[in-house]
DNA sequence: TCTGATATGGCAATCTATTGATGGAAAACC
DNA sequence: GGTTTTCCATCAATAGATTGCCATATCAGA
């Protein structure tokens, strides 16, 4: 190295690719204990009621204003929570099993399977509301509101670009 | 409602409330979907190698320059991770059995296991590095790197928030 | 009508993750 | 020495998540 300027304008971008590791790194290890004790903590707090965290991602979306009536066919569901359908397929028999949603064949596409709460799912999603609420209190106590928006919008961002690695299929 | 001052002061920390319920699911549903997308495009990233995205975070883990000569006990792991004693042990058997990692009774507490990467398992990782470089350049293309600090950060506050509500075990 | 694409279900395999219970070995304390 | 605690392993059960493959019903277009 005989021009100590051109070593310093070689290694300004290495320092940075080595810090973006650096921040990668942790970063994708928080995430990973985060949606870790995101699955322990938010079904425990869910657990009188015999659900889980993924259940109440289901139940949560068919309780929407929009769904509640017509129910979601299973492949908006799978846009919506973005999993396999496989996986849903699972998720759904339980919840089925438990007597708290239902598969109907509606109208127009053959295809489709709706999946609606039932009388006992609705009831049952408005007891755990308090207890939904509370969980989310605590596990964002420290979190100013502005906070929230924050890191929903980066998480919002971060989604979208894994899911344009997986597209693929 | 006779006075409409009272009526904006009671109405405008229940709209914060709302407001705040909103986001936190929003925030949780965007956590859960990165959690899944993380796993299965990571996880992809480094079939090549035979290897998930847990056995990638064990053997960074393990191949930190403090942890490289004496490896980690189990219980310096669970830490690390933020996960069950049971579900490392059926981890570290695969890798175990992989025969990337092994576990030794060294010295001083007679209880404690030191798992530690293999020669080949130090090989591997090496061999890794540079799937695991492209995977983060890739899902962290649109981000600056302040926003992945930005990122880190706050993560790393809802890990310890979420640690926190988990802790009694 | 035939053909292909789509939506769902079913089955299997593998891995991750939790809880709960049991047990052994070693340390620490009284 | 005896009791308690800690660290680790193991077995079992349940749930979540992926991939891959096959089957069926339906729709849409050539």
């Amino acid at each position: 190295m005989e021009n100590p300027v051109a070593a310093l304008l070689a290694q300004a971008p290495r320092d940075d690719d080595a810090a973006r590791f650096d921040v990668a790194n942790r970063l994708f290890l928080r995430l990973y204990q985060s949606s870790n004790l995101l699955h322990k903590t938010g079904t425990r707090a869910v657990s009188a009621f015999g659900a889980t965290t993924q259940q109440w991602a289901v139940m949560g979306a068919l309780a929407r204003p929009g769904s509640r009536d017509t129910g979601l066919t299973v492949k908006e569901l799978i846009a919506f929570l973005m999993v396999s359908r496989q996986n849903l397929t699972a998720v759904i028999d339980r919840l089925v099993a438990a007597g708290l949603v239902e598969r109907l064949r509606a109208g127009g596409d053959g295809r489709l399977r709706h999946v609606r709460l039932t009388e006992e799912g609705a009831r049952q999603w408005g007891a755990m509301g308090p207890a939904i609420r509370a969980y989310y209190q605590a596990a964002l106590a420290e979190f100013s509101t502005e906070e929230c928006v924050q890191l929903f919008r980066l998480l919002d961002r971060l989604r979208d670009s894994l899911n344009r690695i997986a597209e693929p299929e």
